[in-house]
DNA sequence: CTTGAATATTTCAAGTTGAAAACAATCGTC
DNA sequence: GACGATTGTTTTCAACTTGAAATATTCAAG
């Protein structure tokens, strides 16, 4: 057994992915602990609330129901649900398409607007809190960005042809 | 105003961070959804259930619910309706502490080592799909340590003296 | 125009989630 | 040995999650 066969033995390669995964959901879990908990104590929102918002702001203009379901990777019917929790509080609204009749636009309101703006600005001091020293920080963020392109390309989406 | 002046101002250290976060936070959200996917299409089975065996096993002895839950990093409240839901399906079993009439020891049954085993084996299979091919793998790996090691620095979490 | 496929959204059941409260049992101290 | 504090687990509750089924609507042929 030559020494490379050896090495492959100590660690294959499927071992390696493994230990990847594994710390980038540690990783992933940590930080999204410390928000969860952060928006609930600070604004007593929840996470997947100030993601809907976060969407909303980053579009620019109001989006359907199915567009934020794709973008935030949930499932359609769950964002029916977190909607109607926002537009309770009056941090969303509803509207109605013209042309089809299926289709809702979600628009933030004005409140919702400036609460947003609140929190992302928050949100932003507390991951840099988390991450802000990290060395290499420029290296990391091109390997991930990298991983996302690979992972991308490995997973099967079904886009129309 | 200098060039590294403006740089600072094009992207500040704080845009830079949550970037990395939102990289981040997409690539784990990718494979967790596949990986969700595929035990439920496969193995009938959650991803929380799945991972409970994975720390039985690694563990490699019977744990408290107070341990699974620190090491899951999921709420002690939680542990037990899945543990509650394993039990029913004869992959794990409870046994109450001789010592400690408050404590329970969880204990995988011969049933749930040998699933668990069959699924870790696809488990790993899967992950290698997904992430095996990528370049500077290793490096990513390291770089994914550091920023574990920087989190844990920055997140307190009540330890014994 | 009618039928059937496709699309957008909601509804539903089962499971997961965290926080807080409720209980039970142990421990330290006086 | 009684007290209060602590620890381990379960319960409770509102929110979130998915996948699948149900509804409503549009669109494309025929």
């Amino acid at each position: 057994m030559t020494a490379a066969e050896r090495l492959v033995k100590v660690e294959p390669r499927s071992k390696r992915s493994l230990r990847i995964w594994l710390r980038l959901l540690g990783c992933a879990t940590l930080i999204e602990q410390q928000v969860r908990t952060r928006l609930r104590d600070d604004f007593a929102i929840t996470l997947p609330q100030f993601d809907v918002l976060a969407e909303l702001d980053a579009a620019g203009e109001p989006q359907t129901m199915s567009a934020l379901s794709r973008r935030l990777m949930v499932s359609n019917g769950n964002v029916t649900g977190v909607i109607d929790r926002l537009e309770r509080a009056d941090l969303v609204r509803r509207t109605p398409s013209a042309e089809d009749r299926r289709v809702q636009y979600i628009a933030l309101t004005p409140k919702g607007r400036r609460r947003f703006a609140t929190m992302a600005a928050a949100h932003e001091g507390w991951i840099d809190e988390l991450l802000g020293g990290l060395e290499e920080a420029e290296r990391l963020a091109r390997l991930l960005d990298d991983t996302k392109h690979h992972l991308r390309a490995r997973t099967t989406r079904s886009q129309e042809p």
